[in-house]
DNA sequence: ATGAAAGCGCTAACAT
DNA sequence: ATGTTAGCGCTTTCAT
């Protein structure tokens, strides 16, 4: 199959037109007849035409790609958004084209945002963690959007997750099920997103006039292995939650396993509830109770804030926040007994 | 910051030069004076000068960059690799471009090769398990090298690991344990690397005159979840193996929860090994003992080979295989004694 | 509603 | 060693 790509040229003579005519037609412009347009969609069709981006872009236009930057591939975090932005794009007639370098290569950020800014209109900076990317970003004279788990700190477009809300959610259920010792394995400091997720849980407990001792917040890096040690840390107190709220699911499942080593049964002896509802979250045994971040629905979000700023619809450094969901699974369950409340006996309720 | 790319033609007239000039000696090419070359540098440099790719490749020329194709974004598999390429690529001087698609959308797979043969000088799919992509690529007539976990049933140029091999450790591994009731967690029929594995298994197994029972030989997904239920089935046996192999690290997941629901120790009660050697592994708890693919190897390997077909020394249909090697960890242990596993005998040893 | 000309930023091919 | 010319495939003018 060595046939050379079809080009428009071929399209217009094939057609009887010009090419400006035959552009016109394929990208749905005014100033064609019904007819003509017809004839060369259909003659498009035919020879197997695909426009060529680079040609779009480089002669001065758009080219309808969205390019995604995002330094982590290898969090379900990032390839939930990934898929879902890639959808949504198409869904619009875009392609997404994805660029990623880990934060550790020392490459010039600045040639990388050159490159992006030839092959796209725009970029969907996909960062899960605080990044040197976003300085850059905001003075690289782009469209962007910002997907990320911070808060309002930069001045460009973003959405994200609801964090406070989500962790309401989390520990009303886990109040619900009776539970008034809850511990809160966190995710370190350095996240916006997982500073909120930790308000949140204080203030649903001061809410509820529940204790929150120090002891049962505890430092964790989103790690599954971090959070094996120091949720087992926290099973070793002399009082001993019966409950813990995790900062990530990752995290959940290395308490889980901690809860197990302890020879403790998830849910009957201690409740887990995580938070992202990564794909693995119900592959899991027990599967996880916990918040989920809609990303199907933020990358969607996300890519038309972006192609509206493309359009030059642009609506400023806007900032879009998604509601959490909670997810009851199998790791979350009634209060144990030993020091039960009213609640206890309300527990069938599931999602 | 609304200072436009500076484009060759500024760095050729600073320079006090001809395009051409500045084009050769930017990209190191012969016809340029020593000194000519540095001044030219110096000044792309200085103005924060980044070339074009996508007028490079379409003035007709390469522009390298490696497009990957990847419908699975979200197994470590995929990221992996991706991230190996990604630095692999740049160490070679190009830049890695990511297209991915999941495979139930409905996109006409023609349209995407045209769009990224637009834009890159060849592309490298990553395919985790069949996939429509492979006979579209091998007539798509443009560099290409497949990274997958299959056999040599296509005739493009790819890079994979030694399954049979990779099993053979790992089922020996067990033996030299003292384990000679092994089972083995499959992974479907469809994955030709995935049934080498068992191929592995199995002849490993004769080799060493051990018995291989139909009953412990059970088919899973790949799953996590599906490797849950199935190895539940597995420990219910009259006669339970003391050891089990998967055909993949989630499976083990799987697996060990399924031991653990069973009331059985890892890996006091039984060991488990798994096959991928993916991030979590390492991380799970019991840490996993398992049999690694060297992604970053392969990537590499599969980056080059591309690479010279781009430049034209391209070494034909051939295909390159790593070897896997064991990465011994938590999850296995010495075979236990008795025969009983009531576990009640054997009591608190842990690792 | 349609077309012609010019040019995006670069590199092959041919000068010199 | 360096420069000139001619495009790559498309879309922007500016005609008609």
């Amino acid at each position: 199959m060595t046939k050379e790509n079809p080009t428009l040229e071929d399209v217009a003579r094939l057609a009887g037109v010009s090419q400006m005519t035959a552009s016109r037609a394929l990208n749905g412009r005014a100033g064609v007849s019904r007819e003509t347009r017809d004839e060369v969609l259909r003659i498009a069709s035919d020879i197997g035409y695909v426009v060529n981006r680079t040609a779009q872009k480089l002669s001065g236009g758009r080219n309808g790609i969205i390019g995604i930057i995002t330094p982590t591939l290898d969090t379900q975090f990032s390839s939930e958004l990934i898929l879902g932005a890639g959808r949504a794009a198409r869904a619009a007639g875009c392609e997404v084209l994805v660029y990623t370098m880990s934060d550790e290569e020392r490459r010039t950020h600045h040639d990388v945002l050159g490159l992006v800014r030839q092959f796209s209109d725009g970029v969907l900076a996909i960062l899960p963690r605080e990044s040197l990317w976003l300085d850059l970003l905001a003075k690289a004279n782009l469209p962007v959007v910002v997907i990320d788990q911070r808060g309002t700190m930069n001045r460009l477009p973003s959405v994200s997750v609801d964090n406070y809300g989500g962790a309401q959610l989390a520990v009303e259920h886990l109040i619900e099920l009776g539970h008034t010792r809850i511990a809160f394995l966190g995710g370190g400091e350095s996240i916006e997103g997982v500073r909120d997720r930790q308000r949140g849980y204080l203030d649903t407990l001061s809410r509820h006039g529940l204790p929150h001792t120090r002891e049962w917040i505890v430092p964790g890096d989103l790690s599954q292995m971090t959070a094996f040690e120091v949720a087992s840390g926290l099973l070793e107190l002399p009082e001993p939650p019966t409950a813990i709220f995790t900062a990530n699911d990752q995290s959940a499942f290395g308490a889980i396993a901690a809860a197990r080593e302890a020879g403790l049964r998830v849910p009957d002896d201690i409740s887990v509830i995580g938070f992202d509802d990564i794909p693995m979250a119900e592959q899991f045994h027990p599967a996880l109770t916990t918040v989920r971040q809609p990303f199907q629905q933020m990358a969607s979000s996300a890519v038309n804030t972006l192609l509206a700023q493309v359009a030059g619809h642009g609506a400023g450094a806007q900032r879009v926040t998604f509601a959490a969901e909670l997810v009851v699974r199998n790791s979350t369950g009634a209060a144990p007994v030993a020091r039960r409340r009213s609640g206890a006996s309300r527990q069938g309720r599931k999602r």
